[in-house]
DNA sequence: GTGAAAGCGCTAACAT
DNA sequence: ATGTTAGCGCTTTCAC
């Protein structure tokens, strides 16, 4: 007779809402016929699962998904969290680069049927260790951080970079960093550049100790001296310090002119920067771009595209990065594989005109998609 | 004897989970007591609860949330969407604004228990139905969306801006948005600003109808020509493109020259767009800042600071409204109040040298809070 | 093809 | 002060 709950928990809400019983009993049928038929599950006939959907359907029935979790063994939840940054465990969204990359994450992880929730950069001590996350992504982790292991050590699977390759339970997705580096500082050849200055953040991510190492191959392959400066910090400030410094030739050696006593007359900046903010330091050691120094950056700032002249960028992709991590999630949670697996995304360099000096050699005029090779290892593109 | 479960779902994780129960045997006691031991409720003597909680540690024990989320049927999980950029639901994340405004929901949050789960704009017809939320936070809706509504039509506690105010299960905090632009364009007064402009994006939202209204009272208390130009969509394009338009002095009027067929000596920009840019478009037009245009700008953008000159910035500090946000909400959320309620968050002007032309006018030569005065309605901060 | 019932792991009412 | 037990709402096995 009664339907209020005697004996369970306080029901917070005022309302009761309706359950699978409710609509079972207004269907005249059994909850396990409900329940199949809401699910596609099951060997009902065609007008027995209608009835009970319509039924569903005008009761306003809205499945308990934490009942549904405790039967299933699984929330649908991912966490999320940038290991850059760890002493500024939230200012990840303040990159671009990183914005897009959790924005895509959440959009395509809601499109398959998973939420992501935000979690800081740093270790599992954390306040969210009580949270049941089926899995937990790990934008670029840095080396000295031990959260993959913690989580790896909780048995919940870990999406990240290439770093976790191998390990069980860990997967990956990562980016083409050595042939994009080789095929910007080609793409500054091309236009004239002999002595290309690298100004870089100093990280021990996995993209940019392999950004470092294409940098360095390259230069050898071409016998040109290396020339790269290391920002103290993310953010505009050391960034373009760490500009000023490059393209003043005052590197890391203190020689005052570079390492073969000329400045450079290009320069590859892979850290996110204020497109702007870089034009400005450059003229202001005296440089026009692209006249005296040709620019590239490693970015997806939208000002970029806004700037005078336009900024070429190198988009590392994080759309497509997003969307390749979270259907390989979902593939792993939904078919249960244990072996690690990943795959590589391409980058994919917009030439505009501060890398242009001789008209007609880039692509386009202005502004153009230039994909290189892409290279999948295991995992194609569901 | 067998703990193999037989009957119910198939159990994904290979290991399984040390539970309750295996604490309680372990220690043993019963699966009441090492609850209450370790949610630190009932009463217990001191030893018991001691080795209760000792065990679970030694035994790694942690509780099962989704089955604690059953019993007790709150989730401790928090939805957050912004309602404008109902076109682009992902792209509030690039406004470093908006950016800030979610980490430091997300920080917050988590330190008071709960995760936040990103949702996309737009409304609750999503994919996103069946989370288990206690709550939304939807930041800045626009009047035409019915978000908030099918939220409390679901019963879910809504957390937004004063628009929600007196609506039953909805709860606002909002900015001190009329003050804030009345000092500001008194600042830009103070300076020497005579004809001060102000661009704005087309939004419907509360914030900026607000703003307008501010500006307007400011204009005619002070006998002055309103000067309003409009972006037509958020993003650095078409809100580069609105000051230039106003800076022309060719406003919507379309007379060239402004109301009284003079340019504006001042710019209160209210919308989101890099600092660098609009320093840019200000000198396309013919103007110095600050020599002939004072410049203002409602901005997080931390690029602000490194322009030349400066650029005086208007903050709406996200960080601050997260946090009376999440309080209100755990208020509200656990001691289970049903009346609407808010409160207010003051801004802060931050003056730089682009809205300076008197030097010694300003409060200090370079950057300096000045805190209007606030204003709290019901709860004061906890 | 349909329904009864077990039980996911936990918390809280009640009994001791 | 501690233990026994019902039951949160759902999915799934198994018997009919």
């Amino acid at each position: 007779m009664s339907d209020v709950p005697r004996h369970g928990g306080a029901a917070p809400q005022p309302a009761p809402r309706v359950r699978l019983v409710d609509v079972a009993r207004e269907a005249g049928l059994s909850k396990t016929t409900v329940s199949a038929a809401l699910n596609g599950t099951g060997r009902l006939s065609p007008e027995v699962r209608e009835k009970a959907r319509e039924t569903a359907r005008v009761m306003g029935y809205r499945p308990n998904a934490t009942a549904r979790q405790l039967r299933t063994g699984r929330a649908r939840l991912i966490g999320y969290m940038v290991g850059e940054f760890a002493d500024t465990p939230w200012s990840f969204l303040e990159s671009p680069y990183f914005a897009r990359l959790t924005g895509a994450t959440a959009a395509t992880a809601l499109q398959r049927g998973y939420a992501v929730v935000l979690l800081p950069a740093g270790s599992l001590q954390g306040e969210w260790a009580g949270l049941p996350l089926d899995a937990v992504v790990v934008a670029d982790p840095v080396p000295d951080d031990h959260v993959v292991d913690d989580l790896l050590a909780a048995r919940i699977p870990v999406f990240s970079d290439r770093s976790v390759e191998g390990r069980p339970g860990a997967y990956w997705v990562d980016v083409e960093a050595g042939p994009a580096v080789c095929r910007t500082l080609d793409h500054l050849r091309e236009q004239g550049a002999r002595r290309p200055a690298m100004v870089m953040p100093d990280s021990t991510t996995r993209f940019h100790r392999e950004v470092l190492a294409a940098y360095r191959g390259w230069c050898t392959a071409h016998g040109v001296a290396e020339r790269v400066g290391y920002a103290a910090a993310p953010g505009n400030g050391p960034v373009v310090r760490a500009v000023e410094t490059a393209l003043s030739g005052d590197g890391e050696a203190g020689d005052g002119e570079g390492p073969d006593g000329l400045r450079p007359d290009a320069l590859f900046l892979v850290a996110e920067a204020s497109p702007p903010l870089v034009l400005e330091a450059a003229r202001r050691q005296g440089y026009e771009v692209p006249g005296d120094l040709l620019l590239a950056c490693v970015s997806e700032d939208v000002t970029a595209a806004h700037t005078e002249p336009p900024v070429t960028t190198l988009s590392l992709r994080p759309e497509e990065i997003a969307q390749a991590g979270v259907d390989m999630l979902v593939a792993v949670l939904e078919e249960g594989r244990r072996e690690s697996a990943g795959m590589l995304v391409p980058t994919r360099l917009d030439v505009r005109a501060s890398s242009v000096r001789r008209p007609g050699t880039a692509r386009t005029p202005r502004t153009e998609a230039w994909t290189p090779q892409t290279e999948w290892t295991s995992l194609p593109p569901t």
